[in-house]
DNA sequence: TCATCCACTGAATGATCGTTCAATCAAACA
DNA sequence: TGTTTGATTGAACGATCATTCAGTGGATGA
């Protein structure tokens, strides 16, 4: 069996990424080094080598790791709202307030990856990976809501450029808006689109 | 006389400021050096400290650059716009997404601090120097244009928002939606907001 | 023309950090 | 229990860079 050299290993992979999203959320991402993350791991210098190639690598994976989580809470937010769209949309602002996914940790590290997402194919590619997608949904669920065509592309547009415009907010200006008050910015935009005869 | 002195000093000084923009621009904060810089104004290596302390203290005047300069650019499409309030939003709209302010350079540059901004106390009171006063003005703006309260408020508070997640989505996706796609999703949300009876 | 003053140069320095690897340890199996 | 296998350690190494500073050059004023 392979049971002690596989498990372990992903084991501490996921543990030396949650080390490095703890340490781009305290020191940024330009001060962390490879020894903060394997002493926030408990461990020695050499582990983060052992188990990644190199830092850039291992940046990369932390980078890819948040992309899935965020794909994870998407999807899985629409898929326990009812089918109607208002409530798939309401569905999604909910969840990217939720603490699970909006906390200063996840936020911090977002952003530290997005300032050298414009300068690093390999980012760049790791945050837009599923924005394809998410647009789409997003013009669909509008299309639904308001009517397809310009006004719902618009309206998606606005909506993922808001997440983004809010979250970076959170996190420089802590003791300014809530994660609720900034919940309730997007509801309030929603609630006040000229939507389409068949809503709710 | 100090001419000799003082007066090239002050020029040097804003030649390197303008070669940091674009060593951020083109490889990244991360990425940034200081014979980049030096290079990039056509100097040699010791220039920086010479005129500047340090990295740091360059870095930090830099993005005092940027945010005076987007101070000075907000104050002036303000002054240059009718008095009455929503052809003031509508300045302030536009003023984001024209070349001088809204390009490649300063966006990335920008999203660069941005990043960096939530770890280090200089970067985001730097960020944050004239935010309270933005935003006081918007919510003065949107209390004449749909009434004062929390609705002005959280108006204000969305377009500030807006404007982030655009920028940092033109530069993330420059195959993506242009500069004027995203003043128009910003100038389609104005013109949708419930005025109040005194409007333009 | 000479003296003075600085902006400027760039080789040298020293600190920081990612990476390597020989040695150690511990778990699983025979 | 002994053996094997692979995870883990941490000292040492080497590369990269910010910073320094003794020296250069050229402009200014006498």
């Amino acid at each position: 069996m392979k049971t002690r050299r596989t498990q372990p290993r992903e084991l501490r992979r996921r543990q030396l990424i949650e080390s490095t999203i703890d340490s781009i959320a305290r020191r940024g991402l330009a001060e962390t080094r490879m020894a903060d993350v394997a002493a926030g791991a408990g461990m020695s210098v050499g582990i983060v080598n052992f188990h990644f190639d190199s830092k850039q690598t291992l940046l990369a994976e932390t980078l890819g790791y948040l992309s899935d989580e965020y794909y994870d809470a998407w999807t899985r937010a629409r898929e326990n709202a009812p089918a109607d769209p208002l409530a798939q949309v309401e569905a999604l602002i909910g969840m990217h307030f939720e603490p699970r996914i909006c906390n200063q940790r996840r936020v911090a590290a977002w952003s530290a990856f997005f300032g050298e997402a414009g300068t690093r194919p390999t980012y760049q590619a790791l945050c837009q990976k599923f924005d394809d997608e998410y647009l789409a949904q997003l013009v669909d669920l509008f299309g639904e809501l308001i009517g397809p065509g310009e006004h719902a592309r618009r309206a998606a547009m606005l909506l993922l450029a808001l997440w983004d415009g809010l979250w970076q907010n959170l996190l420089l200006n802590p003791g300014g808006f809530s994660a609720a008050e900034s919940e309730a910015v997007c509801l309030e935009w929603l609630h006040g689109l000229p939507l389409a005869k068949s809503g709710r």
